[in-house]
DNA sequence: GAACTTCCGCCGAAGATCGAACAAACCTCT
DNA sequence: AGAGGTTTGTTCGATCTTCGGCGGAAGTTC
């Protein structure tokens, strides 16, 4: 519902944007009085939600004074769950990280484990910046599984024992929790923090396993069931006879996945138990790994085709452990896309490793907490108590 | 940009959607104060915009007055070109269909041809419900082929001879025209004229060739060039020999499109021409284009099947000539996409044929023109003028 | 340093919204 | 039938918001 534009929220939406950084800025952009932008400033300040800086450039007047985010004040928590790990980052509102921290965790501890010691974790990293725990304002976390967004519970995740329908969110008090699937903050974390203005973005993970979080106009497409993405289990032709854990056959996943690798290395008489060993193997120069990734490069690619053509996205990332020998498996993926794509679609398609690497899941978790804080009915909600 | 919802636009909104029949209503739904409500319908009403009717029912107190669209003073028209037809509905405002016609017209006449008869037809169409030509407000139309939405202007559509990058929405004088292509206009039509609860539905539509509109979050899915739906040349396994007008080859459309269907009758023994042959034969109780049909149908559920797992949509309706015998073709879908997607996905997922059938397109491009007309900033534009 | 430009706070005027009061229209119960 | 209750819609002054002009502040240009 939307009459003119000029709450509070919005303000602060295009200050957050970068798309205004000067009561002038916002004037202009929202059509609103100067006065008008003037009265909503000085809400925003007395809140400690934006702080003024030194004058800015001049453009042959008195220097605009400029404004910004006020990042002292407050702090938002990304946390990266994963199988075997626990990343969190600490960030200020701006998105900027104050401190990290990596952790080896069994995912399938169960989540009261879990959680007590993301709490914990958490905690120490606030007394490391020094900030207080009621600083905190929201948390996003990414699982490595489906989840109910609304509600913040696990849905049947297969590798999450003791985490379906899990409460999360009620876990941690006074702080808003946002919780969804790993891809999911991965992709979000890869459109904000490096292709801000791509329309629609895929970003598939290529690990053990293999997904696909997807942007659409800017926001996570989660589909009916939250279980949009989950490409592991499209079949590719011609492997009719690779069984896949989830019952069916010749699955993207059962084939072209790291642990599909792995077990075909070691057939090979390569031992190899996981993508990681993928990676050392490929790294080592064996042309044996390298080939088998390139083929897996063409496979995950036969299916990126379909779903370029379906989707028209505007760029895909390639992240995930084995994107860390990116070369050769986005090779093979290019040659089968722009094989098999229209041509109006790849004409303008930009197929690309990820840029935050290891730390798409982390920052995408933060943003999800700080975008949702920052939302305009949220900080109308805070500026007008 | 949201402030509090309380424009004239978001007010119309809500009556035009159906969530508001009376000014109490709009009171408690917006949060205005009664007062301010009577304001803002007493200006909707001296637009013309909206009307009372006669008192509702009594819930033990004075009978509310009710209101909605005034459907006498405006008209849209939503047309549907094909490759060798010309259907057009006129409506009202609530988008209601107050005349129709439909002819055999080659698209391949050029723009200028075909707009002619178009903007004839739409006149006779007008003079038929006795409206003025200047109560055509906006004109939706749904064109065979890629188009740029924002500028109306078709995209080296392949079988529209003379029609790239022609302004179409130059041609029409004093109203306001938004072209889209056929099965997006499809989509949005049996969304909102059949499943307006559904976040997200596919509307797939099997006639000569094949494809399918995108309906995101209530929303037209276009996708960076807008080619986004283009699934009749995505690959599908076991066919490679069979090769397409794209210059690829097993392109699902190649195998299992209309066209492709009759070829191999023909080759049978069996002469059919078109998709239209096909469903006659078919129809006829032909045994050999029964099973073609229903192969084909397992075929689009294979690729179905994968853009059930990467996009979750809840509903999948099948539209276009061969769904005149959808209980064939969708037999062979459901078949496979029930067996090859994920249970999460599948689980809440209907696949549908197409219950707006014919009036798809027209009705979808007719929509997109009311839509656009009743946007809240175009009402307040009105309104405030 | 004079003239010009841009920025920003102040303040009265104009406009929008609210809420109380009242009238209208119906229901229910006696 | 009439009294009393309930919900709806309008009117009107009070209040709150926004606008826009003015003047001072803080630069640039000539």
């Amino acid at each position: 519902m939307t009459p003119q534009p000029g709450s509070a929220g919005d303000v602060l939406t295009l200050i957050s944007a970068g798309s205004a950084t000067t009561r002038s800025d916002l004037a202009r952009l929202t059509g609103l009085a100067r006065s008008t932008i003037s009265q909503r400033v000085d809400a925003l300040i007395e809140r400690g939600l934006i702080e003024e800086t030194e004058s800015g450039e001049s453009t042959g007047g008195r220097p605009p004074r400029q404004l910004r985010l006020q990042t002292e004040d407050h702090a938002f928590a990304g946390v990266d769950l994963g199988a075997t790990h626990c990343r969190i980052a600490l960030m200020d509102i701006s998105g900027s990280v104050l401190a990290e921290c990596e952790d080896s965790l069994l995912i399938g501890e169960g989540p009261e484990t879990v959680l007590a010691h993301v709490d914990q974790r958490i905690d120490h990293l606030l007394a490391q910046v020094g900030r207080p725990r009621k600083a905190l304002r929201a948390l996003g976390m990414g699982v490595p599984g489906p989840v109910e967004f609304a509600t913040g519970r696990p849905n049947n995740p297969p590798i999450m024992p003791g985490w379906n329908d899990y409460p999360v969110p009620e876990y941690f008090e006074g702080v808003e929790v946002l919780v969804d699937n790993d891809v999911n903050v991965m992709a979000l974390g890869e459109h904000r923090g490096a292709f801000p203005e791509a329309a629609h973005l895929l970003f598939v993970k290529v690990g053990t396993g293999i997904g696909c979080g997807i942007m659409a106009e800017g926001r996570l497409h989660r589909g009916a069931q939250g279980s949009a993405g989950d490409i592991g289990h499209i079949r590719v032709s011609g492997h009719d006879n690779a069984g896949c854990r989830c019952g069916n056959s010749a699955c993207l996943e059962a084939v072209a996945g790291g642990a599909a690798i792995a077990r075909r290395l070691t057939e090979l008489g390569l031992p190899a138990e996981s993508g990681g060993d993928v990676v050392e193997l490929v790294q080592a120069g064996n042309t044996q790994a390298l080939r088998l990734v390139r083929e897996a490069g063409r496979l995950i690619g036969e299916v990126l085709a379909s779903l370029v053509n379906f989707f028209n996205p505007e760029v895909i990332v390639i992240g995930g452990a084995l994107s860390r020998v990116h070369e050769h498996l986005l090779a093979g993926i290019r040659e089968t896309v722009y094989r098999r794509s229209l041509p109006l679609a790849t004409n303008h398609l930009t197929i690309t490793p990820s840029r935050t690497g290891i730390n798409a899941a982390t920052l995408g978790a933060g943003i999800l907490a700080i975008e949702h804080y920052l939302s305009p009915e949220n900080i109308n909600r805070i500026v007008n108590a």
